[in-house]
DNA sequence: TCAATTAGGACCGCAGTGGTACTATTTAAA
DNA sequence: TTTAAATAGTACCACTGCGGTCCTAATTGA
């Protein structure tokens, strides 16, 4: 659950891939990607087309064209990579609201799930491309599990509220 | 992407009705629970099953039967209620080691996924029942956006943080 | 011109989600 | 004791959409 679909992954691995060598402006074509990848030609093409739309990616039609990075692979984020391929950042339904839930007036979750959901979406704006590469600094890791567990989000057991259910 | 299937809210719906009365110790019936969350009663049903059989119900055969919260929903998280419905949490295949990605020798973002998903999971780990049903602390939500572009994440200080996200 | 590319669709199999139905078992209450 | 109200378990199914393929332009360096 909370599964990050394929296609999204594959954006990930194929951008990350301009960082392996030290030149990150190279150009790479959609072969080479395919190939250094391991990901059949079509899939990595389609991904690459989707980056390319979003303005991560820059194409570079005709021969010996191919793709390169759009701006520093450091103000790269992976939630922009993410949200390239596979549209906008939504955990659950009502979220992106679709507004065909028939529950959300009675639903007493939803509006935290929007807090969640941006919570969610900031730490992977917080990671970049680059960042990817490397180990991924303790700091942040520690930040959301240690750190996240003592900041008094269980409250008092007694207080009970009643109907907090602000529809936003 | 990164969705978060209909099941899992519906576990916790579900589970947040118990503690919509001061009494959270109550029994509920599917059929009341199916009613006030506006779910179909099969479907209720199904959640319930998976909810008791991870152990965050309790069942009561028979007439007048029903479920009721296994312990303190103080001390009930929402990741433990989506991993009940859903299985494990993996964010993406291979961290769940199915072993068939013929990618994995070369994968690049491999090990930073499994680090990313282990956060993501300790968030939803520090959220309980009882805090779904009010406001979230405001230090979940900055510990998560503020705090977190500020941990060295991003070597280059000429890099332009997108806007963290408004929370509602 | 030619060959190597990307662009942009259309297309499709199929796994898995969301939802239903049916039967067996349990049990409070009449 | 009987009955009705519940849960348990499992099989089943329709359909969405994901992952993947293929084909035909359009572009461009050599």
């Amino acid at each position: 659950m909370i599964r990050m679909s394929k296609l999204a992954d594959y954006g990930l691995v194929l951008m990350t891939q301009f960082l392996r060598s030290p030149d990150s402006d190279q150009n790479l074509s959609a072969r080479q990607l395919a190939v250094e990848t391991r990901l059949p030609l079509p899939v990595a093409s389609k991904v690459l087309k989707a980056l390319t739309r979003e303005g991560l990616l820059v194409s570079h039609r005709g021969a010996s064209g191919g793709y390169s990075l759009s701006k520093a692979p450091s103000r790269i984020s992976v939630a922009e990579v993410l949200e390239a391929v596979e549209g906008p950042f939504a955990m659950t339904e009502c979220v992106e609201g679709s507004g065909d839930c028939r529950r959300e007036l009675v639903c007493p979750v939803r509006s935290n799930w929007q807090r969640i959901n941006v919570a969610v979406k900031n730490v992977l704006d917080a990671i970049s491309l680059q960042d990817m590469l490397e180990p991924l600094p303790q700091s942040l890791v520690t930040l959301l599990s240690d750190e996240a567990a003592g900041t008094g989000l269980d409250p008092q057991p007694q207080v009970e509220r009643r109907e907090p259910c602000e529809v936003a």
